[in-house]
DNA sequence: ATTCTGACTTGGG
DNA sequence: CCCCAAGCCAGAA
């Protein structure tokens, strides 16, 4: 019907977004991992996955947002900035039994989380 | 107000 | 499979 709900009630516009992101984001259990995109739509931001990783990286240390198990559409570690960073977030991944591929990628067919009862496909 | 950027996504060649 | 272009939107300067 119509849009999704593509757009957020001006109610809660601006520095809303990112709280709820990271409320999407604390929601994914451990061994999973979800897409930027996926965690934007989970939000209620559907086109929003560029704003998941600029909140993610926003992200104070110590946080209690799960950010490692973010990754991109691929099944990859988005690469950052900072060289060597992703291989802190696949280290954190694989210890929470959540290990890649030959080439670097994560079968999100079996490592992807799915929200609700969602069944894959 | 305008301009630029970016831990993205999807589609086409 | 890989590479390129366009779309998208919020936040910071």
């Amino acid at each position: 019907m119509h849009r999704e709900s593509g757009k957020p009630p001006p109610t809660i516009t601006r520095g809303a977004l990112r709280p709820r992101i990271y409320a999407a984001v604390r929601r994914i259990p451990p061994g999973k991992v979800a897409t930027y995109g996926q965690v934007a739509a989970f939000a209620g931001f559907a086109r929003h996955a560029r704003q998941v990783g600029y909140a993610l990286n926003d992200l104070p240390s110590g946080s209690e947002v799960p950010w490692h198990r973010v990754v991109n559409a691929r099944g990859e570690v988005s690469p950052r900035a900072t060289p060597g960073w992703e291989e802190v977030q696949k280290d954190l991944l694989e210890q929470e039994e959540v290990y890649f591929g030959p080439h670097d990628r994560i079968d999100l067919a079996r490592y992807g989380w799915k929200p609700r009862a969602t069944r894959g496909v």
